[in-house]
DNA sequence: ACCGCGGAAGAGAGCGCTCTCAGGCGCATC
DNA sequence: GATGCGCCTGAGAGCGCTCTCTTCCGCGGT
């Protein structure tokens, strides 16, 4: 292509050494006589040396970079959601800590799928992580059965035995009903999220669970986390009931979404109706009103994914990490 | 590490060939025996070969991927900005359909600067895409210097020499204010971008040249592009002109901000204060009142952005792409 | 004076792949 | 029938690095 990249062996020749002594400077063995090291480094320096990393992967069968895989198909909008980003931003700032590099790709369909799969066994990468991945995903299965660490953001569809962090769906989604609960409110209506995910399958439960302790009736309607799917959701829910006094939705953008149509069918929040969310996204507190919604540790939660697949497995203490969350209320419920 | 995988060797002996043969069907090439051809594929498909990428691009001297890299100083939080989601899911899906991989690395401070730098230089990519740079980043020029193709997403820093594609910020922002004089508004206020960016820069450039042409006097607060910032400008220039009738934010995050403001100061937008924003960001559409921006063609741009690291620079038509904008008019102004 | 020992440097064998070059075979040409 | 040409295939030389093994050297112990 262009004027060759200096080797070790030119540095070698240069240091009036060998190969091997070269070699063990540049990967800080302390073997090295100090004189030797110094003449080695001055003739790095001076050459401007850079490891080749693909010699260097060759023989160590190691690459240090992690794959972080988002598996979201391109007809939805993720470019929506901030946790993306911070998710995003937290693994490849922690895997830099870790003199590891981040390659992110993108798995929205089959083909990517296979792409990503054929790409991690080409032995590219060190380990997958993967984020928001929908039930009906082979890659997950397909990863699990390869030699490389793959661990997952979020628990993982019930037949895939990945190594996981995850929050306290469940548990978030209960705070939060019980929080309309203990407010007064009688008929809780649900948005549910995607059913294909987990994180919408574990709000729902815990949506049931906390309604079911108190022996009101439940009334869903599902939605897919976009912030129109939330105002559809909330219309047909109106309609369903109109009665109804408290939503539970399943994230902030959907709770954005029903916030909007609720004011377009004329009802006061929380007057009239009281809204409560999941996620605790920034755009929840610049709502109107402010949104009352359920918060969890995304940056714990990309740091302890981060660090689960940075260990060997049989150096784990557990492959399941689950966070707390916590409720945070605000005006509109 | 573990079982090895099999290897060309393998697939060669299995099939009863040599490596050479093996090594051109897997690369496709045509003259091969078709018989042949057959007898390799059942051998590399009964042994699950997949060719090892360190090996391949040590002698190739490529790696068939780019890097994305994104300076953007921690402290910032750019992932309220969905522009930056946009852009990466764009590049990368470009990037997949050309075969190449796509990795994404943070550069937010001096040290992550160096670690790309070394990353760059150590082979590990093809080609360098840069995003959203500022003013005093020492990493543009010492790319510019490699013999790996660097382009920018937007113009770079005056002294970088750096093939770029960026939109028409000047113009654009001359469209938003000639809309605004052409209203009839006298005071016309700017909110201007950080001035370490060029596309601070030549926004507040655009804003000045529109209203030189006519005569009227500049107003001017400087943010740095978030939310919070906006807000705080438009506090500092109502202090300064309380009687100013217009203003135009640098992007819609700001101007979003500045409608808060304006609201909590007790004017009507637009009936006092008309505000123009730039960037057309979903949330410009779902402002109170929906915001009137300047939308420029993101995708488009990261699109030819990556056309462009792609193509080797003696084959470019141009080393400088500029798109153009457009004024979406909605209520506030 | 000899031996042995430990620490530091060098020699050299790969890692798995690509690619040039040579070799072999069949067929048309003279 | 000898020659030449084209087309496939195989042999083998690296790509730049790591790492084991060997060699060398200086030094203390007997």
């Amino acid at each position: 292509m262009d004027t060759r990249r200096p080797t070790l062996e030119a540095v070698a020749a240069r240091a009036g050494v060998s190969r091997a002594t070269v070699s063990r400077v540049v990967n800080g063995q302390t073997t090295v006589d100090a004189q030797i090291r110094d003449a080695v480094l001055r003739a790095i320096d001076e050459l401007g040396y850079v490891p080749n990393s693909a010699a260097r992967s060759l023989v160590t069968r190691q690459t240090d970079s992690i794959a972080l895989v988002v598996s979201e198909p391109p007809t939805r909008v993720f470019s929506d959601d901030p946790l993306f980003s911070l998710v995003v931003r937290t693994v490849s700032s922690e895997l830099e800590a870790a003199g590891k590099q981040a390659v992110l790709m993108l798995a929205g369909s089959q083909q990517a799928q296979e792409r990503v799969e054929s790409y991690v066994s080409g032995g590219h990468v060190d380990g997958v992580m993967l984020l928001s991945m929908h039930g009906a995903d082979p890659l997950p299965i397909a990863l699990s059965r390869m030699s490389v660490p793959a661990v997952s953001y979020g628990r993982p569809a019930a037949a895939v035995p990945l190594p996981h962090v995850d929050n306290d769906n469940v548990g978030g989604a209960e705070q939060a009903v019980r929080h309309l609960l203990a407010a007064g409110r009688r008929r809780i209506a649900a948005i549910a999220g995607p059913q294909d995910m987990t994180a919408g399958q574990d709000r729902l439960i815990g949506y049931r669970d906390a309604l079911r302790a108190s022996d009101r009736r439940s009334i869903v309607a599902v939605g897919d986390f976009t912030r129109a799917s939330g105002a559809a959701a909330m219309r047909q829910l109106l309609e369903d009931d109109p009665a109804l006094d408290a939503v539970f939705a399943a994230n902030d953008l959907m709770a954005i979404g029903a916030l909007q149509a609720l004011r377009k069918a004329g009802r006061r929040v929380p007057d009239d109706v009281a809204v409560a969310g999941f996620d605790d996204i920034e755009a929840a507190s610049f709502a109107d009103p402010p949104l009352t919604t359920v918060r969890h540790p995304v940056v714990e939660q990309a740091t302890a994914m981060v660090r689960m697949v940075l260990t060997p497995p049989a150096e784990r203490e557990s492959d399941r990490v689950v966070l707390p969350t916590e409720l945070v209320v605000r005006d509109s419920a």
